[in-house]
DNA sequence: TCAAAACATTGAACAAGTTCAATAAATAAA
DNA sequence: TTTATTTATTGAACTTGTTCAATGTTTTGA
């Protein structure tokens, strides 16, 4: 059931059968159906959680209704709602399994516990955490600088299998911008 | 001279007087003049600094040759491209004072030495990168989601005094937007 | 298996933001 | 203090992306 996550857990740091065992029996699967929510805006976010099976979109609802895409999340990655869960305040985003899904989760007052009682958890949690950064300052770079099309192009080679279990939709979300427009962009890419 | 340091640590993590003085000298001043480059695309990042008088751009220059600004640091600030730093690859980033500046550095090396030595050092990593994981996400879904008027307005509430210190120049590439095209969203407030 | 729902495509009119070039204003340097 | 340099503003033409409405396609669920 955990054998997923302790593959994870050990590609960051070194840890003993028995305290690799302490750590991962903290955490609770739960089964998520499709377009079940794990969570939604406005709750605090309870849980840090590894998705063991299937894909979840973490996003937004603006002021206009419209949805943005934060991340999605496949099997070995994690989700969270990171500010809400370190800072203790409400939500403003949404947490969706887009196909049924399995995750483990933990809690925070279990986190706490680990940190505590296994040192190397502190580690593995800023490598994790400075991770996601990279991977977002990256984005960020990437979206201050490329046009639409060429932001679709990358995302399709750097994540062909997401891609693969998307719709243009969720895509469309992801890239921040309409639907018709990435329909337009795929006629364009299409054609040559 | 490494008092704003100390504090901003203890902001974070409790530390003996003993342990603060340790990590602190692990620290070297660097003096950087206005204009003066601390570091420049391709080369390694090898420190990781903080920011003790002035300010500094951390900025991208893309295939067309636009600045983008991945965010401004001043004093009490924190400095680096942690992709560069954590892997050791050339960086894609240009930091930059735009003001007669003070940084205190820690090399890649002192800082391991200090991972091992005072543990919690560890959490202060942690939770730094967390907090400035977290605005990084706040500013995704604003420029996913936001108009560029709203993004200069919301510039402005919440960084009043960087709003001060910056040109418009500064301010456009960190909106992701033409100066131009703030001047005129400038004009479109100031008639209101 | 068939109806309903969700998803994808298209075109036309529109809005947001860029580009270029010219000019004015502010700052820095000699 | 004067000149050179950088910064800010403006307008006109242009490009990128949105909106809306209509139509076709695919998926899902009863």
């Amino acid at each position: 059931m955990t054998e997923l996550l302790k593959h994870n857990i050990l590609k960051h740091i070194t840890l003993s059968t028995k305290e690799l065992e302490n750590f991962c029996i903290l955490f609770n699967q739960k089964d998520v159906k499709k377009k079940q929510f794990l969570m939604r805006e406005g709750e605090v976010c309870k849980f840090e959680g590894f998705v063991n099976k299937g894909l979840f979109r973490v996003f937004h609802i603006d002021s206009n209704g419209f949805e943005q895409v934060l991340y999605f999340a496949q099997e070995n990655w994690w989700i969270t709602d990171i500010d809400s869960f370190t800072n203790e305040t409400p939500s403003q985003l949404y947490i969706q399994a887009l196909e049924d899904s399995e995750v483990l989760l933990i809690s925070k007052k279990d986190k706490e516990f680990a940190y505590i009682n296994i040192p190397k958890i502190e580690k593995l949690f800023r490598i994790m955490t400075q991770k996601t950064h990279i991977a977002l300052q990256q984005r960020m770079i990437d979206n201050l600088s490329k046009t639409a099309d060429q932001r679709y192009i990358d995302f399709i080679e750097k994540y062909p299998n997401l891609f693969q279990r998307l719709t243009n939709l969720q895509i469309a979300a992801y890239l921040g911008i309409s639907h018709e427009f990435l329909s337009k962009i795929r006629r364009k890419i299409a054609s040559k």
